[in-house]
DNA sequence: CCAAAGATGCGCT
DNA sequence: GCGCATCTTTGGG
């Protein structure tokens, strides 16, 4: 189970990181598991964070100590953050991939399928099963009135590190053009781009480019604001 | 009222 | 697969 001293950390180190964890939720028997694919980091101190929008209760779990769960409804659904580093920093999970394994079975997934079918009622592809910040929220149960400010729980609710995960970063999207909309605090999984929100990494072929980058796993550490050296 | 860190359906390639 | 219009629901002014 990750624990608060990493959350206690730069936001975009934190969102990075992130990128290949599991999260591990229990509902009813079950443990539904999903693997972390794209991550967002947002500052106190930039228009893009709902920080900068206001200090609301609702919003109150963004300045609560590192490790904090914030959840917030966007249209279409309910959001995960973690609030991380200094008061007002959050990290959105934005995307994942649903995880079969040893601690999920294949009943864990049909769980998943049964939370989130599409409108119509048909299946979702596996790839796109939690492959949005509210599709995921779905497909692991979590609604703001049962996790807004609450903090991780080894009985019910964590992540579980899985470091090694080939990242990419990418300006963030979904943010209005002018609240500090392309600031490159987006990280993404190299081998599941298709899985993440629609962005500029699947629309140009995987090819390096302004929009996005390459990082090296696990070696060089990410600076506070602006892009890698 | 209405914007919002989205999701969906549709037409197209 | 992609782009775009449309639908959605809530918190906050």
């Amino acid at each position: 189970m990750i624990t608060d001293a990493f959350f206690a950390r730069d936001a975009c180190a934190v969102a990075r990181e992130l990128v290949g964890a599991v999260v591990r939720r229990r509902v009813g028997d079950l443990w539904l598991s999903a693997r972390i694919v794209e991550a967002e980091a947002y500052y106190r101190d930039e228009k893009g964070s709902h920080s900068w929008l206001g200090r609301t209760p609702s919003r109150e779990p963004m300045f609560a100590p590192a490790g904090t769960l914030y959840l917030y409804w966007s249209q279409g659904g309910d959001s995960l953050n973690v609030s991380v580093g200094e008061p007002g920093d959050a990290v959105l999970i934005k995307a994942a991939v649903p995880v079969v394994d040893a601690v999920s079975g294949p009943e864990s997934l049909e769980a998943m399928h049964a939370l989130n079918p599409r409108r119509d009622g048909g299946r979702r592809p596996d790839h796109r099963l939690c492959s949005g910040q509210g599709l995921l929220c779905r497909a692991l149960d979590l609604r703001i009135a049962d996790w807004n400010g609450r903090r991780f729980d080894a009985h019910s609710f964590f992540f579980e590190s899985s470091p090694g995960a080939p990242v990419v970063q990418a300006r963030r999207i979904g943010i209005p053009a002018d609240r500090d909309a392309k600031l490159p605090y987006r990280f993404v999984h190299a081998d599941f781009a298709r899985s993440a929100t629609k962005n500029p990494i699947t629309a140009r072929s995987l090819t390096e480019g302004p929009d996005w980058w390459r990082l090296a796993t696990g070696v060089r550490p990410m600076p506070s604001h602006g892009l890698p050296s």
